[in-house]
RNA sequence: GCUCCCUUAGUGUAGCGGCCAAUCAUGCGGGGCCUUCGACCCCGCGACAUGGGUUCAAAUCCCAUAGGGAGCACCA
């Protein structure tokens, strides 16, 4: 403390600190360069969410760090039952995109990639490295278990690519026969023992129908792509460090050299509960208003909320390229997003659950003036008309009820439910609450993020904004206006 | 259970053997300002999981322990 004082003295300018750059900086990638390629791999099973973000920014953020190529790739294999592509997804996912600011040059899907695979498959079997698989599910993973081979795996290649060509051509069922890649039943990790290459699906696609029946597996399919699309980086998450062995694998066996690949650990917002499979259940029986509804968390839904994109990409960067799985509560990316809408957001009054009271002592109409910004004056001013009668929100009545309070920009009453006196006009430092008037004001319908509705009045002069340009409602929050159910203004609601 | 990963203030995060008496944001406490309980300004609080080792020197490298997470078989 003395040596500060002292330093104070000597050379003040020392003592000055510096703000530091508040842009995070992305930790350097090993070996990114020139031609630098990277990819984003979405599966088209329904509206991009908040949790997919991170994918998203951290590609094109690093793509455009070392200027290089950002491919939009749609993994638009078969699925599962529980998990299978359709076909709106494809653009709400490039509207969910384009929306976050996401630069990509080509779109590729996997499902026109099918040839490509089974070429690749061709030359895994005639170097020996997978196998044609008979056994069913059961017997298979016994047989990881016991870490036993089974009479497939010494079957020539001759035989293998037999059995190959017969799957091709549909004469196995679905189940009946996998390609296998020859990995090593005795790995340390069971799930590791000659994974599944390609299976049989008889589910019909979006896109190609019932045109092919063999599917590749994630890691296969990446296994050629990732080559054949000239990736020099992949950037995924930490949930797919399997899929990177699987990969390299493959690339070893054949003399090639993949891509570097690059791990983000595990983002869980504490408060925010996602199902991608509920949403599109509730979207399509109509439960939900559609993909704008809050409670998808599609990116569709933010957008609807008022949130700027910035404010997300800003939340994701501001998390880095930690391994370690983390839990932040949404509060963080709405204060991110606040920090954009503050300074821009207009005021309005509106009162939740308004309830009327009369003001006595107070006689005749007055015009009320105020900031549509308190801090931008230049931004202008809003009349309300102020009457002796006017709606307060029943919160403030119990909060408030029986003591003195300043109507906002208007005059200082002794709130009471009926009739409240009236005190005064001079603004003294009284506890300030919103209020409209008693005619005039206009019937508000504001979506929760958890769905539920809150009805309300607004000021008259809501009635005239712009829809899409989200204003402040006083002591309420930030709210969005999309538009209009008869006479009721509905506001989808972002933050407080 | 098996395999892999992680651990720095309440929550995130920077840190890559000496520049660390550890960064920034948020949070919390106090004060200021303002016609919002919002925003802004100022001051303060608060962390290297534990134990060993390597080294002249460890938040940083190695080992063990504890805690947390993820993956686990024909989903991506």
């Amino acid at each position: 403390m003395e040596q500060e004082i002292e330093l104070q003295r000597l050379a003040p300018q020392l003592l000055v600190r510096e703000k530091k750059e508040k842009v995070s900086r992305l930790r350097e990638l090993d070996g990114a360069g020139p031609g630098f390629t990277v990819r984003l791999a979405p599966y088209p099973s329904g509206a991009p969410h908040i949790g997919n973000t991170r994918m998203f920014i951290l590609n094109d953020e690093y793509a455009r760090k070392y200027s290089g190529k950002l491919l939009l790739v749609f993994d638009d294999t078969i699925g599962s039952e529980e998990k299978f592509p359709d076909v709106e997804s494809y653009s709400l996912i490039e509207e969910g995109l384009k929306w976050l600011g996401v630069k990509w040059e080509g779109v590729y899907y996997k499902s026109d990639r099918l040839d490509i695979f089974y070429t690749w498959a061709e030359r895994l079997i005639h170097a020996g490295i997978a196998y044609v698989c008979m056994c069913d599910a059961e017997t298979l993973r016994k047989n990881r278990e016991e870490g036993s081979e089974c009479v497939h795996r010494s079957h020539t290649v001759q035989q293998n690519t037999g059995y190959w060509k017969m799957m091709v051509n549909g004469e196995y069922r679905e189940g009946e026969a996998v390609l296998r890649a020859k990995t090593d039943m005795r790995h340390r990790n069971p799930a590791f023992r000659d994974r599944v290459l390609c299976r049989i699906s008889e589910r019909v696609h979006p896109r190609t129908g019932t045109k092919y029946r063999v599917w590749p597996m994630l890691e296969f399919s990446w296994a050629v792509d990732d080559i054949e699309l000239r990736m020099t980086h992949v950037i995924r998450g930490k949930e797919l460090v399997m899929e990177d062995m699987m990969e390299n694998f493959i690339w070893d066996r054949m003399g090639l050299k993949g891509p570097v690949f690059e791990h983000f650990g595990l983002l869980r917002l504490k408060g925010v509960k996602i199902s991608k499979s509920k949403s599109r259940a509730e979207v399509a029986s109509g439960a939900y208003t559609g993909w704008d509804d809050p409670r998808t968390w599609s990116l569709q839904s933010l957008a609807a909320r008022g949130f700027r994109p910035e404010a997300i990409r800003n939340f994701i960067l501001s998390l880095g390229m930690s391994l370690a799985d983390i839990e932040v509560p949404i509060d963080s990316v709405y204060s991110e997003n606040r920090r954009l809408l503050e300074p821009e957001a207009n005021r309005y009054f509106f009162v939740d659950e308004p309830q009327l009271i009369s003001i006595s002592g107070f006689d005749g109409n007055s015009v009320v003036e105020s900031y549509l910004h308190p801090d931008h004056p230049e931004k202008g001013r809003r009349l309300i008309e102020a009457g002796n009668s006017v709606y307060v929100s029943s919160a403030d009545m119990r909060s408030f009820g029986g003591s003195e309070v300043r109507l906002k920009d208007f005059c200082n009453v002794v709130l009471r439910a009926g009739k409240s006196e009236f005190t005064g006009k001079e603004n003294r430092d009284l506890q300030r609450i919103q209020w409209v008037p008693s005619t005039g004001s206009v019937k508000c319908r504001v979506i929760m993020p958890d769905g539920s509705r809150v009805e309300g009045l607004a000021e008259a002069n809501v009635a005239a904004i712009p829809l899409n340009v989200p204003v402040q409602f006083e002591r309420f929050g930030f709210v969005n206006p999309r538009g209009w159910e008869g006479d009721a203004m509905v506001f989808h609601f972002a933050h407080e």
